[in-house]
DNA sequence: CACTTTTCCGCAAACGTTTGCAGAAAAAGC
DNA sequence: GCTTTTTCTGCAAACGTTTGCGGAAAAGTG
């Protein structure tokens, strides 16, 4: 049960490896009516070319690398199918690694997709990446680079994201116009881009309609729903209640509303309560959750077109895709 | 930004490319004295060696490839998780298919696998799944199979499962203990022997308590949460409304939940409702559901342990694995 | 018909490894 | 000192492609 290669088609016909090559890749020196026959012939044999062959031949292969910080996180997963479905259209695999949100790990995935020898790479980087060091070496290497989401700062590569500065914005307003004043914000680690403007987006609003930003109602934390739920938990124990809150993310959201709930508090009689992301959680707690939908299938999926064109090409020009986000209005607000 | 390669070390150490490669790989052959000063100066070129001309060579990757129905859901997501943390330690990295739930292009997953050339495969399989001949490809070439959670009939190879028909016997015992009668079963797919498990172990569990199984109250749909819907939705309009649903998995039992609210019933004082699987979801909707713990990311690790070994240890030898299923007793019954 | 141009195909090297085999150098045996 | 054994290293082929270059055959030109 061997692969047929191109050395056997050859023999069979009594031709040279080289010719076999040229017709199965349509090269303009060959007859065509040799290129019909070599092309039966290699369906008659099952033919498949192998390609780990050919990418030692040309250094390159037709596999883009994945890195995101957790793969059974709901963004992450949906942007993944996002990718898949794109590169399987076009002929690609993925390859897949997480970096758990760890910077060291992050490096090293970066490190074997280079050793793999990947056409172009996608990421989505870690809580913890301050310094982009490690993508420089790709950008050496001339392998492309998409970031989705999560980009870093000062490295020259194409990004797909959302407006977060201006979701947020008008997240908050929003709040605001329903009658809101007393508007906490449980932020993320300031190390993220998406973080900080997030975070602008909600002290501008605040400002905007001349409403103070109190110190206390304003904590940054991580992004998981312990955060959230410890944020909460913090203001509670401070009896500093707010009127509403503003999570940087859903799972931050998520947790609040946990600690909510388990101080007997309403949602959003007492406290409003807003997420970021569209989750597919938010929609069935209860009150669902408003939130601003981030389009994560369709980030996946651009990510991968952007990347597979630069592949194809040879574009080099980064390119930055800010995709819309929709606020969802539910009940906790 | 070339890579050095064993000719570039072996050229600098005035010696040949064999003896390099037989230093690094530690052979017997080579002189101590002679590895240490070959690995130094590896090291010191940053050397790393071609995964591609290796696998040219020895035919053989150490990728794995990983093909799953649906990357986004919960459950597939988590046991992916699982999956590369395992093969992350151990060297490998992991090409990821879906399959969409369509059995054409599982074939098609299957056979980009082959070309490849993992090293083995991790499959669950579609609902549509009935016959497993494209997996005997592998089979007949050798290549380390492993299933888990969806595993197909007849397909001689390791599995990783839990011990559905147990699993859904003591989930609906427990449902009878607590004094429900008329319990209906929202079962999935017969094709899936998962399915089929559940569904056993649901009638046998009434019928040991002597409980009526009516025709009406078991239904067979998909696997997704408008299944769940639907049935819901049905039993409604007939006006045959139960005191319980087992349904055969998360999502199914979430759409008669979402159906069930809309009707204006109460959760569990009209209808109880047990879901499968333990997602994230279950634990906070309102009741929280009553589900079977399924441990997917353990079920992902194990099944990429086996896949390893096989590989590694050169076991033919499958093997089965019923990881344990937990009870997990919520609001909603 | 003799020359030039075009068309088509094959030779051989290359990509970076691994590995069977041969053989030089060193050690051991007598 | 000479043969035998052991220890170590190198040669060269192989894995399956791609591709620059050269050249034979066919076609075109005068």
């Amino acid at each position: 049960m061997k692969h047929a290669t191109i050395i056997d088609i050859a023999k069979k016909l009594r031709i040279s490896p080289s010719t076999v090559s040229r017709a199965l890749s349509n090269h303009p020196d060959i007859k065509l009516e040799t290129k019909e026959r070599i092309r039966r012939t290699a369906k008659a044999m099952l033919y498949s070319p192998n390609p780990i062959a050919k990418s030692l031949k040309i250094s390159q292969t037709t596999t883009i690398g994945v890195i995101v910080p957790e793969i059974k996180h709901d963004f992450f997963s949906s942007a993944i199918s996002g990718m898949e479905e794109v590169a399987y259209r076009s002929g690609y695999t993925i390859i897949l690694c997480q970096s758990n949100e760890n910077f060291e790990r992050e490096r090293i995935n970066v490190e074997t997709m280079i050793h793999h020898r990947v056409a172009g790479v996608i990421v989505s980087i870690t809580q913890q990446t301050k310094r982009g060091t490690h993508f420089q070496d790709l950008l050496k290497r001339k392998i492309p680079l998409v970031f989705f989401d999560r980009v870093p700062g000062g490295v020259r590569a194409s990004k797909v994201v959302i407006n977060d500065y201006q979701s947020a914005f008008d997240a908050v307003s929003y709040l605001i116009g329903r009658g809101y004043k007393k508007i906490a914000h449980f932020g993320g680690p300031r190390e993220l881009d998406i973080c900080v403007q997030r975070w602008n987006g909600y002290i501008d609003a605040m400002k905007k309609q001349r409403l103070p930003v109190l110190k206390e109602f304003v904590r940054t934390g991580g992004l998981q729903e312990q955060n959230g739920y410890l944020s909460m938990d913090a203001l509670i124990r401070e009896h500093k209640i707010p009127d509403a809150v503003f999570a940087v993310n859903d799972p931050v959201a998520v947790g609040a509303f946990q600690r909510i709930g388990e101080a007997g508090l309403r949602i959003p009689g007492d406290i409003a309560i807003m997420g970021f992301s569209n989750n597919r959680i938010t929609g069935l707690v209860d009150p669902p959750l408003t939130t601003v939908d981030q389009p994560s299938f369709l980030m996946g999926s651009t990510a991968a077109e952007i990347l597979i064109e630069t592949i194809e090409k040879r574009v080099t020009a980064p390119k930055t895709v800010i995709l819309p986000a929709k606020l969802i209005v539910r009940g906790s607000t």
